[in-house]
DNA sequence: CAATTTTATATCGTTCACGATGCAAAATTA
DNA sequence: TAATTTTGCATCGTGAACGATATAAAATTG
């Protein structure tokens, strides 16, 4: 009846979705304590490496459009997390920093890598196999990513 | 300054979310012009593969929840791809099912999955690396997904 | 310098994802 | 059979993604 290549089962993207689903649901247990998101656990991710960053290179880096990071941030900041101040050189740019709150969960934040890598290789059984996937995937996305 | 373990670049789950939403995006160009999005596409394949499956079937074959897949297929039977009706006897049941519109729409897809391949071979100049990834996506899938 | 284009950000609307909760029908148990 | 539990589906609220569009500031061009 289907066509052969019409099957969910052949579909590599469905995989790619469904992974990205099912991973992000590993952190649940150690985001919610934090009372943190995914994604915003990426933007602290980001500010954590360099703080005081304007808001098209957060986006640049989480490879995401300011209309998705802006209302991301807009809730970081309600939350306490971040502070959005106005470019003193560049008038249109929004300044993000971490607040003492923001700053201070990295502490909170340290052991989780270390604890959703443990967590999946118990789980799948083989955590070796997983992160050599990380080249393709790099491979994957700089191929399809936007160009500048 | 940061932990290396929090560096953005060492993250495996943020490779999966953004290669997922990437891939996605390669859709676009194909669902677009058939008024479906991803997810409703990936309702069809189960549909066409097998017509006529209550509602907990279909959200099992796309290891989603009845929450997001119920407001997913109401907005499909509004956009008259699709009919969704009681079942006769587990009337506890909605049996989803192909319209001709939902049903003809397959003839018009079948060859998305191999401009697909094609467009992420032109965009990453090699595919095959790339499909090597299934059976270990397969195996993360399988050991993170809930158990029933 | 004036006009135009680009850039940085924001807003709006639609569709998902998903936790929490509700409800009625079916299945199970007492 | 009555009481309880489970199952199938739906609703609600929140937070993303993202296309389309808007706006002001900067950069570029004429």
């Amino acid at each position: 009846m289907a066509y052969e290549q019409l099957k969910l089962e052949n579909q590599l993207c469905f995989r790619l979705y469904t992974a990205a689903r099912l991973t992000m649901g590993v952190y649940h247990p150690y985001l919610d304590p934090l009372g943190i998101t995914y994604p915003q656990y990426l933007v602290l991710l980001v500010l954590w490496e360099q703080d005081k960053q304007p808001v098209c290179d957060i986006a640049k880096k989480m490879m995401l459009d300011t209309n998705t990071v802006t209302p991301l941030l807009q809730r970081m900041e309600k939350s306490g997390l971040i502070n959005r101040t106005r470019g003193k050189e560049d008038s249109r740019q929004r300044i993000v920093s971490l607040t003492e709150k923001g700053k201070a969960m990295q502490e909170q934040a340290k052991h989780i890598p270390e604890c959703l890598s443990n967590d999946v290789a118990l789980k799948t059984g083989d955590a070796e196999e997983i992160v050599k996937m990380i080249p393709t995937l790099d491979k994957l996305i700089d191929g399809l990513k936007k160009v500048e």
